[in-house]
DNA sequence: AATATTTCAACATAATTTTATAGGTTTTAT
DNA sequence: ATAAAACCTATAAAATTATGTTGAAATATT
């Protein structure tokens, strides 16, 4: 496996949520709930959820009433932000960003490849944004309701 | 990161390796001689042949002028089946290839993106071969010589 | 034919990173 | 004051990465 880790899984998971909750006047969601929407723990989400607010992509509140929120649009917020945020890169091997990382980068013959995958799921992540992921969600939601229905 | 693990790089590298050796009437290769081509250990090469030998990618000689060989012409051998052997699978997240990994997958938000995201790489993947890397390494070793030799 | 050497094979152990849990502190609304 | 929530630090469990040790099989050498 081309492992994505948890912290990508949950923390793209976890914006989701707060986007559900997205409002022009929103409302903060606490972890907690979130937590239990998504039934991950809510220590493992704290710690996810440091990254995404140092990387302004959500602003917090203290206190009784506090939570989290998007800090801008969900159309404004693509996977490969998120996933910048949580991993510090978006890529599949780390030369491809750290030409340091390899020594032998100027001979190694499996470079070019690892580089060409990384820029076409790039290309994809960097094109996606919460609120298409929110529209194919809806999608999918709905379709599932109908077909209960039917049932 | 997406990370692809070093078993599956080093086990790439290991495969490269065997083929430039790779003749019709081939001989084998020791891999203390892949070990020390790639700057990789030894004992750890050992661990990652294992599961390549098991999926009849490579095969082994034992004892003195032993070593490993491809099992089948570099041109029929896929990235694919390689990161397929050491991982277990060419996809970003399990639930895409196990349904039952993730409970929640009927109304997961995020499994189509990953889904999306794994068929663009498996294809990608699914048809690069060793040989398209051998050659695509070749060009780049011909091209850094004739740069070194320019100067 | 006996022995030594070479190599894969198998098993065990250590180090590191990722994943996850736990406890306490600070801030804020009520 | 009290309770609710983010915030911070520490620790535990599991998986990945890497090294070490011994054994078994095939070959080469004597
Ligand atoms: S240069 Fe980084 S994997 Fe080859
Ligand atoms: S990540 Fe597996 S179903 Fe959502």
């Amino acid at each position: 496996m081309i492992k994505l880790s948890t912290k990508g899984r949950y923390g793209t998971r976890l914006m989701l949520n707060l986007a559900r909750h997205y409002k022009n006047d929103q409302q903060a969601v606490i972890l907690k709930s979130v937590a239990e929407d998504e039934a991950i723990s809510i220590r493992y989400l704290e710690q996810i959820v440091i990254p995404l607010k140092i990387n302004h992509l959500v602003k917090s509140i203290r206190g009784a009433g506090g939570g989290y929120m998007l800090a801008r649009k969900p159309s404004e917020i693509r996977v490969c932000d998120i996933l910048q945020a949580l991993e510090g890169s978006c890529s599949l091997v780390e030369c491809v960003e750290d030409e340091t990382f390899c020594d032998k980068i100027k001979t190694c013959g499996t470079y070019e490849i690892w580089k060409a995958a990384t820029e076409l799921l790039k290309n994809y992540f960097d094109r996606i944004t919460l609120q298409d992921i929110l529209e194919i969600s809806d999608k999918k939601l709905a379709a599932a309701k109908k077909k209960s229905k039917a049932k």
